[in-house]
DNA sequence: TCATTATATGAAAATTTTTTACATATTGCA
DNA sequence: TGCAATATGTAAAAAATTTTCATATAATGA
């Protein structure tokens, strides 16, 4: 029994008559709903009788309609992954919501890595390396991100800085000068808080990684290195989720380039810290 | 979404009972047979009745046996490898290693979402929107997820805590009861601030949902539903990073149909929080 | 531990799906 | 063009599946 009948049926529609055709016509229109149809929808879609598509099983192999079905069913289909599942709608059921979402996270990372280069990365990878200090800068969901990429660069011999709360983060920036580096971050880089931070910064001179999905917004003219966090939006009534996970991964890459440049550094800084909290946490 | 039946059957063999897993056994042991098998088959094999047989088909999310069925046959399609990139080394370039991160977030999101059923999706909203109150924890980098979900889950009607401070986190899950649930995050499932957090919980009769990458793990042991995010380990030094870009991509499924389920109240809700932000920066 | 309630299970009835018989239509060949 | 062979669809029969109902089992509370 070949591996996929599908296949087998487009390649040898010849040997099959007109209402055969008919009905294997159907059911490469629609691969998907051939599938799992009983004989009936079948019979209904095709405009051919339960009947014949019951001896036409027969006729090409098949003990039953049965067997040709769970044939069709694991057939290895032609379908290439679905690239733009579009967006989630009150129609869909939970199984289209989650596979939109984990689409539209999926599409985020693919637009976003295709949009980088290594000249931006290793421009990137200096302004941190060389820096006296860097800040991480973000407001609402992208404060988690910010403070995210504290967190994992407190291992690496980078002096770091970074605050969830806006007031804070505006005092931070103040602080900085032209020997430090920032990364602020801010999907539309138009939010008014994030703006004044930059202003802050750039009349400061610090040199700024602006991390944001909008090449032309205010933030990006203002910064000094851009690095695009794409996004489509799939879901209703939210802002961005998966620009979220591309500036996530950015950091990420961010802070392995870091790690891979200063290699030997950023362990002897992580063992420091591992003996340090070690320490603490035996008193 | 479930590519593999056969492998979730065999992954959440726990969460049913015995006479299920009569059936579930029966398929395991052969296959190659189930995957072809009449109801009756089925049932003269296992020794439970088609009845019993319909009934559970229709408990782990199919509309028939005959759907079930299908997924059966299609699942022994074997699935195409992960494409793997490899462990970051000291010898990869830049552009290598941007890919490298990329593909672990990409692969990551491919996993998880192939583990993840309707079933158990449609299990874990309705969890969330018939509890009292909904508690988010984590440690460490998961408590930025379970921060995050907090911030987004804000925005539905449900009524829900979190915290980022261990201390604070166990207190608010000592307080939760019956009515409640709550959504534990640990990439690793063993960390013991969590598993403290996660027994309290358990104590109090709480729906535990558990997001973690080990299906194993005491805490996926401990909990009521277990929604895996998968990752696999490429960069060196480092804890998981993939992992936390299925989590936060799980949590934001989850919000979605939460908010598609409660649709109308979720927009009334955003609308009053909006309304309410703007006033008090109008002071 | 026992009684009660809730849930699960299987036998049987009901329903749905599929196959086959039969009447008719269509095709192929001389 | 006529006849025989084959194909097709309708309807009846058979098979497969689902639901109902009675009983068994599990869970809970006193």
């Amino acid at each position: 029994m070949a591996q996929n009948i599908i296949e087998q049926l487009r390649a040898q529609k010849k040997q099959y008559n007109s209402t055969e055709n008919k009905l294997i016509d159907y059911i490469l229109q629609d691969t998907v709903r051939a599938r799992e149809a009983t004989i009936r929808e079948l019979s209904n879609g095709s405009g051919v009788s339960t009947a014949t598509i019951s001896r036409f099983a027969k006729k090409i192999g098949f003990d039953s309609f049965r067997d040709f079905s769970m044939s069709l069913a694991s057939a290895t289909t032609t379908l290439s992954p679905v690239d733009f599942f579009g967006e989630i709608t009150d129609n869909d059921d939970t199984d289209a919501i989650a596979q939109k979402v984990f689409a539209g996270a999926s599409n985020a990372l693919k637009a976003t890595v295709n949009h980088l280069t290594a000249s931006m990365l290793d421009t990137a990878t200096h302004y941190l390396v060389a820096a006296n200090r860097v800040g991480f800068f973000g407001i609402g969901g992208s404060s988690l991100v910010a403070f995210n990429a504290y967190h994992k660069f407190l291992r690496t011999p980078l002096n770091v800085i970074a605050h969830p709360d806006y007031d804070i983060q505006l005092m931070q920036a103040v602080k900085l000068n032209n020997h430090d580096a920032a990364v602020v971050i801010s999907h539309s880089g138009r939010n008014k808080d994030t703006l004044l931070i930059a202003q802050k910064l750039k009349e400061n001179h610090v040199k700024v990684i602006a991390i944001t999905a909008f090449a032309e917004s205010p933030l990006a003219k203002s910064a000094d290195l851009v690095l695009l966090s794409l996004a489509e939006e799939i879901n209703f009534r939210s802002e961005s989720m998966s620009s979220l996970i591309a500036q996530i991964t950015i950091i990420d890459t961010l802070f392995t380039l870091v790690g891979s440049q200063l290699s030997t550094r950023t362990q002897d800084v992580v063992d420091t810290m591992r003996t340090t909290i070690e320490e603490t946490r035996a008193h």
